[in-house]
DNA sequence: ATGATATCAGATAACGTTTTCTGATATTGT
DNA sequence: ACAATATCAGAAAACGTTATCTGATATCAT
């Protein structure tokens, strides 16, 4: 019913609260006889005491936990990278708070400053509405902010992404490679640099290769299953007989794809190759299983992470930290071979 | 660089700290003169100063954090369930930690640990491995824990839940509407009681209309995709004459299933129809959209999240609140009608 | 035996808030 | 004009920790 403080330890163990913290952080100074240490630590044992982290960390220790403040929870991509970040905040005993901000910047914001009172060691952000100055105001303040998935050229602060050109490159490379000659993409609208990097190496490659650019073969949209149909059901009705393989800029926009390919009553991909971006999990369960381009998600997670505990470690933040992670072609069965 | 604290905001107002928290709950005692306090507002907007929310709830207000520890993030329902509780934690400006056990109580028993140090305003708990002695101990020690989607009978706690029955109940009962006679069904293990429910529902309404039980059209396995189309491929090739529909535990078996039966050139609704259960954003968009069973996530959450506020407001829990919500049965395309 | 040093552990201040207590003004009633 | 009351705001204690400072023993060399 009551909680159980230092003070309790300290009182049934018969010595003062400084020797049960020290019993506690022995790293710092293990002066100490051992038939004092065991007394605590059976008093410890006997309360089934746990410290309060809040007031360690008032005492100027970490809080523990560190915030993860993304663009939309409902996207496969982002739920895999909340889901490997949880998994090395658990190895940490770290706490994980996760924020959406639903692609609306108030509710960034809004996140953004419940975090900082919160004190959190850290926040990893894909952000949707901050420019430089903000962001360079809020490090200021003190909280380590890194920078994932979304860039925001200026801001000094650690970035840690994904090339996404390289991966545009990837994709189209390897379905030119397949033999194709006219490849259709459907792309995001374009106010991500995700989307304009994965477009311009869809662009370079295909000018590399020495084949032409059809515009009438792009169309922009939501990065959605919908839009994906939609669109992919737009390319069929105008210039269907004019390419033979797409380029989705994500899975999910690719699964679209592929619905609209088939409810036409044509074959994956025997009549159309499809690729996504992103290798999120549905993809692999997908008929047919979808060849798609993987995200190092992993390491970006542990890298931001790192960065993040280094911060708070040394009191700030390496500004200069761009990091851009290779990307990886996955095989599977949806482009002709 | 510096943190801003309430004595910044007072020393810039000339004012005393006392004065700052005044304002900053004018709930409790606004006496206050109306020059005083636009003083203080004034030098609070200047120094952009956010009160620390550790140092608040150490001096007896709450974390406004509260965790959700759940058996596995990858499921769509738990994901969806996250996503459902962080809106509403949103809305009245408190942090969700989620925390997905893995199916393993170890791990689950570490998180809740972390959560208590963490001293969050409440847990919801969907659990894999606590048994009642532990939870109500758990309980005892202050922090309020409410048990969502899994029960653990006995246990003086509030639980909130899906009538599974009912489910069960709903989803042969529309089958057998539909004209079907032999009903086939995929379920869990039967390690927990939703998978006993809902196959006990699936149970009683067969028998309710008269039709017999066939133990040979009952698999059970892993909530899974893999297993869906495992358990599914089974049953064509033993019994595949004998049932016309099948009831599945959940929405990625029933995919997995349906994969399975289209394989075999098989079609979804005309030969076999499919029903499943938990109504995952997934199934809007499977081909064909499937026909499920919907859980009353939302308010199953908002309960969730009153009950542990009215907790923390009147200091303990009302042991025993147990809320049954009903189930609702979505009609899409994978049943013929 | 004496002083020097190593070992141990308590008292105390500090972290950033809120709240209780208290005292100082301002307002009101007679 | 004076006491009674209402209004305002500061001082100080408290929340649960850690870290610094300091003092007390124990050990050792001479």
């Amino acid at each position: 019913m009551k909680k159980v403080t230092i003070k309790d330890v300290a009182e049934r163990a018969g010595v003062s609260t400084s020797t049960v913290s020290r019993v506690l952080s022995p790293q710092i100074n293990n002066y100490m006889r051992k038939e004092t240490r065991e007394k605590v630590l059976r008093a410890i044992e006997e309360l089934d005491y746990r410290p309060d982290i809040r007031a360690q960390s008032l005492r100027g220790m970490r809080t523990r936990i560190i915030g993860l403040v993304m663009p939309d929870a409902l996207n496969p991509f982002y739920q895999e990278l909340a889901y490997v970040l949880e998994e090395i905040c658990y190895r940490e005993r770290y706490g994980l708070l996760v924020c959406s901000s639903k692609n609306s910047p108030t509710r960034e914001l809004t996140y953004i400053d419940l975090l900082e009172r919160q004190k959190v060691d850290g926040i990893i952000l894909s952000t949707v509405g901050l420019n430089e100055t903000k962001l360079n105001s809020l490090t200021k303040r003190g909280i380590p902010i890194v920078l994932v998935d979304r860039d925001v050229p200026g801001a000094d602060i650690p970035v840690m992404f994904t090339n996404n050109y390289m991966g545009g490159c990837q994709a189209t490379q390897y379905l030119i490679d397949l033999g194709h000659k006219k490849i259709a993409c459907i792309i995001g609208e374009m106010n991500t640099l995700s989307s304009i990097n994965r477009l311009k190496g869809y662009y370079d490659t295909l000018q590399k290769n020495g084949l032409e650019i059809d515009k009438k073969l792009i169309k922009k949209g939501k990065l959605t299953f919908k839009d994906g149909y939609r669109l992919m059901k737009e390319l069929l009705r105008k210039s269907g007989d004019d390419f033979t393989a797409v380029f989705c800029v994500n899975d999910i926009v690719a699964l679209g794809a592929m619905r609209a390919i088939q409810e036409k009553g044509k074959n994956v991909p025997s009549d159309y190759s499809v690729i996504g971006f992103d290798n999120i999990s549905l993809s692999s369960i997908s008929n047919p299983p979808l060849t798609t381009i993987a995200q190092p998600i992993k390491e970006i997670a542990q890298a931001a992470f790192k960065t993040i505990k280094r911060a708070k470690r040394q009191g700030s933040l390496k500004k200069k930290e761009h990091k851009f992670w290779d990307t990886k072609l996955i095989v599977r069965e949806s482009c002709r071979k």
